[in-house]
DNA sequence: ATGTTATCTTACCCCGTGGTAAGATAATAA
DNA sequence: TTATTATCTTACCACGGGGTAAGATAACAT
């Protein structure tokens, strides 16, 4: 009943907004709030300001101070680790899910 | 901006009674929904019976029907496939947390 | 036929939260 | 110092959606 870390991680992960940020990210680091919030021109910064807090205070994302500005980065390494638990209990069902992720990757190398 | 495939996958994936429910019909399969409901004492049968409607809908459990009753079973490939665009963008990132992944996975044989 | 059981449907409430706007804060510029 | 820029904070609104309760359906039992 007491919401437990994988509720917070599908939680940050449930706005289409804070997923497509770390799609940003993960395209391009590091960036700082406006400039991300310029890949978004139907919102306002405020807004991206906000999901990048809550991102941050989940552990998605890690940002640093280089004077007035807050430069945000992907914490690809946090992600996978909040996400493995969860994963981790359908294991048994897809672990031929998981060779043909690779098998996924692999074909995308080759274009 | 419109949502697609993927926002409707975290969207359903967001709710800790839905996950809960995924759990069970891992762990076991195949449950009609009175079966389920029992398994959430707290919550009543109507609501397990519309998130389970969420759940079909999105194609991650399928229901056959037997006389009068639903009965529901996890559909993990379909899971598998739904998620595997979304973690392809960041295989550059977590090739390793794959690795890591199966790592898990043989430990918990082990035990 | 009626009664009963299992599930779906509908209507409703209410809380959470994404989004905005405006004010507060902090750091650079002049 | 004052002005400006960048970000955070706060307050607020509005919509979505989880949860419930009660009624509607459908299938079995008698």
């Amino acid at each position: 009943m007491r919401p437990d870390a994988t509720d917070a991680l599908f939680k940050i992960l449930a706005d289409p907004t804070r997923r497509r940020i770390l799609d940003h990210l993960a395209e391009q680091s590091p960036l700082n709030v406006t400039q991300l919030a310029a890949k978004f021109p139907d919102l306002v910064t405020s807004g991206i300001s906000k999901h990048l807090m809550g991102l941050r205070s989940a552990g998605l994302v890690h940002a640093t101070r280089d004077g007035r500005q807050q430069i945000y980065s992907l914490d690809a390494a946090a992600m996978a680790s909040r996400l493995a638990p969860w994963l981790k209990k359908y294991d048994r069902f897809w672990g031929t899910a998981l060779e043909r992720l690779r098998q996924l990757a692999e074909d995308e190398e080759k274009e």
